[in-house]
RNA sequence: GGAGAGAUGGCCGAGUGGUCGAAGGCGCUCGAUUGCUAAUCGAGUAAGGGGCUAACCCCCCUUCGAGGGUUCGAAUCCCUCUCUCUCCGCCA
């Protein structure tokens, strides 16, 4: 959510970044919404004042045992309650009003965002590795899951549907393996607090980290409850300090969760059918941040590049993109993905994605923090980043470390993590 | 699932219709003092919103788990909900 006050001192500026990401910003709209509820909150407040005063002298004067002007007063005062309570009723909805045209305003890109419509104008920042040339005749990770019976999505299907996945055997062992190997890395090496939160959250979680209310149709809810299945560790983790205030001292603060993600996928049919690239359940090693304002682009280098470091380790060629301002998710004021390099479709696809969101989450679910020497506290910033999509990279690691006769390589950081098995075969 | 108790400021905790935004304590900040990481004394110490302002000061409103109600007036009375704790039952 944006700061309102900041809307109104910087109007155009508003306008003009949100229109770089394709929206049209209502000024006039918004204008009216902030003077209305303006408007109502003097009056209310001016006739609550008034209310106030006259029955602290009603309590006065009983005290002091005179009751000669008492009814008239308590006759007065019930006319301005009644008054105020009309007015109240106006107040509440002018600022739901208000809320609700926020909730729905995307945040502003950062100004390093590269400008552009949609994810062809996204901006290669750099690249590691080479992808590989095969000198055979290569198969992509369904024919090889199936050929070495690690991968069983027939089966999937019958027990839940499609877009599911079963994994069996070595493939089974290979992602509980990644899952081990990325949360070591980012706890013994990059410094993360490993946290293990609930595969499920409330509303108002969801609605802190920009899900709801606008994103509803891509989540799972759970029927006759108030929750919703995680669609990634985002929600629980960055909801862990909600309503809190954080010590300048603590910042920045490092999460590192491992959860399963659900999403219904609303949208993409027709997309990514094939395989276990795009599943209603994946499982993720997410990584969030919470920081100091003035560090959360210093920030968010530093856990691209701690993302981009199991990539490396796995030595599986990827490229950073920026994204550009179209292509920018809902609530973020900058974003790199990383993308790994997939042999099948002879291309790089999204295997992480790693955002700065300034205050825009923090201000929906008010964490803020205590900077040093000023009594007031203010909003922090979020950052958070796949460290990665571990069905994404067991695809990576299937298709780019196969060998001419069908058997898959283990990339040598996984072996102990795969009880020394170095090959499938 | 059954029975009971509770939720107050950063923390602990008093407060059952008006002088309560809230005693007291801890913690924290500042000052004083003692020859030395501590003790003692004094002062200060919630958040959000609105107005004024260059900014501060200041003024006003709201907030005692959340939401409603009664009342001129609610931390205090009533209703609903959420959460926590204790006992019993069940259980990975």
């Amino acid at each position: 959510m944006l700061d309102p006050k900041f809307i109104e001192l910087n109007n155009e500026l508003v306008k003009e970044k949100l229109s770089s990401r394709g929206m049209k910003f209502d000024l006039e709209g918004f204008n009216k919404l902030v003077s209305n509820r303006k408007e109502i909150i003097k009056e209310v407040e001016q006739l609550e004042s008034e209310k106030n005063k006259g029955s602290k002298q009603i309590g006065k004067l009983k005290r002091e045992g005179n009751t000669g002007e008492l009814d008239a007063l308590m006759e007065e005062l019930k006319v301005i309650s009644e008054k105020v309570k009309n007015l109240n009723e106006k107040r509440s909805d002018a600022e739901s009003e208000l809320n609700q045209f926020l909730l729905q305003i995307p945040n502003i890109p950062n100004d390093s965002v590269p400008l552009g419509s949609d994810e062809n104008d996204n901006v290669e920042v750099r690249k590691w590795g080479e992808p590989k040339d095969f000198e055979f005749e290569i198969k992509d990770h369904v024919e090889l899951g199936e050929k070495h019976d690690i991968l069983d999505l027939k089966r999937a299907t019958k027990i839940a549907g499609s877009r599911f996945a079963l994994y069996k055997g070595l493939g089974a062992r290979l992602e509980r393996a990644l899952i081990n190997f990325m949360l070591d890395v980012h706890t013994m090496d990059h410094g993360y607090t490993e946290v293990l939160p609930p595969f499920v959250a409330n509303k108002d979680s969801f609605t802190g980290t920009g899900n709801l209310p606008k994103f509803e149709e891509d989540l799972f809810k759970l029927k006759d409850t108030e929750y919703y299945l995680v669609p990634t560790a985002e929600v629980p983790v960055t909801n862990i300090h909600r309503d809190e205030i954080l010590s300048f001292e603590d910042l920045p603060v490092k999460y590192v969760a491992y959860t399963p993600c659900f999403r219904k996928e609303a949208g993409s049919y027709g997309k990514d059918v094939h395989g276990i690239m795009r599943q209603h359940q994946f499982n993720k090693v997410e990584l969030v941040k919470f920081s100091k304002p003035e560090d959360s682009y210093s920030e968010l280098e530093a856990l691209t590049n701690d993302a981009s470091r199991i990539l490396e380790l796995l030595e599986l060629p990827y490229r950073v993109v920026a994204l550009c301002s179209g292509d920018l998710g809902f609530s973020s004021a900058k974003t790199y993905d990383l993308e790994v390099w997939v042999p099948s479709e002879r291309r790089y696809r999204e295997i992480s994605s790693c955002s700065n969101f300034g205050s825009f989450q923090a201000r929906r679910a008010n964490i803020r923090y205590k900077p040093f020497k000023e009594p007031k506290p203010s909003l922090l910033h979020t950052l958070n980043g796949s460290g990665v999509a571990v069905g994404r990279a067991v695809i990576a690691i299937i298709e780019n470390y196969q060998q001419e006769d069908g058997s898959i390589e283990i990339p040598r950081v996984l072996i102990p993590y795969m009880n020394g098995v170095k090959t499938i075969s």
